[in-house]
RNA sequence: AGGGGAGUCGCCAAGUGGUAAGGCAUCGGAUUUUGAUUCCGACAUUCGCAGGUUCGAUCCCUGCCUCCCCUGCCA
């Protein structure tokens, strides 16, 4: 599944330590992770980041991971998040141990502890409104003061727990807090609320419950009832840490949870040229400014697969960026290398043309052969096909120069150039408009060049074509970053305003007729140009729509 | 009476009291019917800054600086 490891030396993290260190003391005999998105939204490359570490670590220390839904606000979380959610993680290439699990399975447990804790004077229903909670919480440097019912005995918090568990109380009106300590400097410890009435229909519970517990509270406790040895995170939690452990350590402390799981924390990934919140993405999304969550510019997991990148190529990118707990923005270039690297060895070839310049061969007669071309010089498993010369073919516009620039090594008046898997052919005759555009050229052939060199001379440059009369219209869609800016997010202005104009170009191009021989979501390799994609959606052998998406340019060191 | 996290090459990132891995990028050069690939070679006397301990400090100690996160009945 994951060869990515082959092409890059396996390099070790912070987190990899600590678990080989807690298999080496035998605190643990084996490890159990698990990726825990809300389905409130697509996954993105940060997710990715995320699945490869929690799966990727089950996966080297033979532990198991699992896929749990934390549905724990009804409000933004929908049947369809969990359906892309579940596509995308298998898309990446993992299973998932056991049944998919969602923390409303626990809601049962989660109320039990909650009136465990009530019942210790640990928990307490809070009759505070929004506003006079928000100013009795205090500051980043003024602690809090006490909520006027932080005192009610338990008796009296038990029962008011259970008529809002009835739904006695309207949404807002109380909660059930924690009783820990509101001059704590850490504002989560400041008697945090653990339940909040919100009457509205949950996905999975339906009607059942008309109060819902936090995710500080589910979050550990689900860890806890799973086993989780192991609960990877990103930074943002890393306050949270001091709460996860007071619940679990009182839970288990008293004997009603029987695990304590470890919180470890990283740094998110950040990429260049894009922005990784569901709130900015999904803006991007309801403006109309990308065609949908899985717009090939996106950097959401359903995106990048449509813009033609493999999931072996997000592996070698995650794998390359590592994971420790310093801020972090990846180079876009190491994403884009990573999804060639996998890409050289696995990609047809094909020749397509994308701006085309009509050439006449003006010597093209009954003696011109044609040959049969591997679809990958290296890999003659890959198949061939015939690539046959015409009278009239296409070349890019591109490689022609009237009067050529120095080391060019394409297409010039009274130059020759190899037509890659042809012949060697040299420009004769220039022919151009009224308005002096060159319109077309005249070459001839040197019909003794198919499959050999000249040996009186050296012809080193090489361009692609295509036949005019034999290849095969198709739309190319070619993409740029969605934004101008490297770090849209670091900018005061609306990021909105950072877009790329130009992050979209769509043109009728000329390719060879072996396009028949792709299914959708196959890339390919149009030689010289990049690889290219067949839409997962849009192309069509049998409607003969011809569609595909620019996955990624060739490098390219020539600099003119 | 703030708390938490982080600062090692342009971007990531290992590392350790014993003299700075690796990847991406970059720059040379070779091969090439893709200016691709592949292959060779170059690329931190230095680890945020300043002191201290030590035979020896990126690593230990002290002070300072910079950046990120936290004041949802979101996760």
């Amino acid at each position: 599944m994951d060869n990515s490891q082959n092409q890059t030396p396996a390099t070790t993290n912070f987190i990899k330590n600590i678990i080989e260190n807690d298999l080496q003391t035998k605190r643990h005999t084996t490890i159990i992770t698990r990726f825990p998105p809300e389905p409130n939204g697509y996954l993105h490359i940060g997710h990715a980041k995320s699945i490869c570490l929690n799966f990727g670590l089950a996966n080297t220390f033979n532990g198991t991971c699992n896929l749990r839904f934390d549905d724990t606000n009804p409000e933004k979380e929908t049947e369809e998040y969990i359906q892309s959610i579940m596509n995308d993680v298998s898309w990446l290439g993992f299973k998932w141990h056991g049944e998919v699990k969602y923390a409303s399975d626990y809601f049962d447990k989660l109320y039990e502890c909650a009136e465990y804790l009530i019942s210790q004077s640990r928990a307490y229903v809070c009759d505070l409104s929004f506003d006079e909670m928000k100013l009795t919480r205090g500051t980043l440097v003024n602690v809090g003061t006490n909520s006027p019912y932080r005192n009610r005995n338990a008796d009296e918090n038990l029962l008011l727990f259970r008529k809002m568990r009835d739904g006695e109380f309207e949404d807002g009106t109380k909660t059930l807090r924690l009783k820990i300590d509101m001059s704590s400097p850490n504002i989560n410890m400041r008697d945090p609320i653990i339940y909040r009435i919100k009457k509205i229909h949950h996905i999975r519970t339906a009607d059942k419950w008309c109060i819902y517990p936090m995710y500080d509270f589910t979050h550990c406790i689900s860890d806890a009832l799973e086993n989780i040895t192991h609960s990877c995170c990103t930074l943002e939690f890393a306050d949270h840490r001091l709460l996860y452990d007071w619940i679990i350590h009182h839970l288990v402390n008293d004997g009603i949870i029987s695990h304590t799981p470890r919180q470890i924390e990283f740094s998110r990934l950040e990429l260049q040229y894009t922005v990784t919140s569901k709130r900015k993405l999904n803006e991007l999304v309801v403006n109309n400014l990308v065609s949908g969550w899985d717009d090939p510019r996106m950097p959401t997991i359903s995106g990048m697969r449509r813009r033609g990148y493999p999931k072996d190529g997000i592996h070698l990118f995650i794998n390359r960026c590592g994971v420790s707990k310093s801020p972090n923005i990846m180079d876009l270039a190491v994403l884009e290398s990573s999804v060639r690297e996998v890409l050289e060895g696995n990609a047809k070839r094909l020749m397509a043309v994308l701006n085309p310049l009509k050439i006449t061969l003006t010597n093209f007669d009954e003696t011109i052969g044609s040959k049969k071309s591997p679809f990958h010089s290296k890999h003659e498993n890959m198949g061939e096909r015939m690539v046959e010369l015409t009278r009239e073919i296409y070349i890019e516009q591109d490689d022609f120069m009237e009067t050529p620039i120095a080391k060019w090594q394409r297409l010039s008046l009274g130059g020759e150039v190899r037509l890659r898997h042809s012949y060697i052919i040299k420009c004769d005759e220039i022919i151009k408009d009224d308005n002096g555009n060159i319109i077309q050229l005249n070459c001839s052939i040197d019909k003794n060049t198919l499959g050999r060199n000249p040996e009186d001379r050296k012809v080193k440059g090489v361009i692609h074509w295509v036949s005019v009369t034999k290849s095969i219209p198709c739309i190319v869609r070619l993409y740029d970053r969605l934004f101008t800016k490297a770090e849209p997010d670091h900018h005061t202005s609306d990021f909105k305003q950072l877009i790329n104009p130009n992050s979209l170009d769509e043109v009728n191009a000329y390719i060879e007729p072996a396009v028949n021989t792709l299914h959708p979501e196959e890339v390919v390799q149009f030689e010289r140009l990049g690889y290219f994609v067949a839409d997962r959606y849009d192309f069509n052998l049998t409607n003969k729509t011809y569609i595909f998406n620019k996955t990624v340019g060739l490098r390219d060191v020539w600099k003119n």
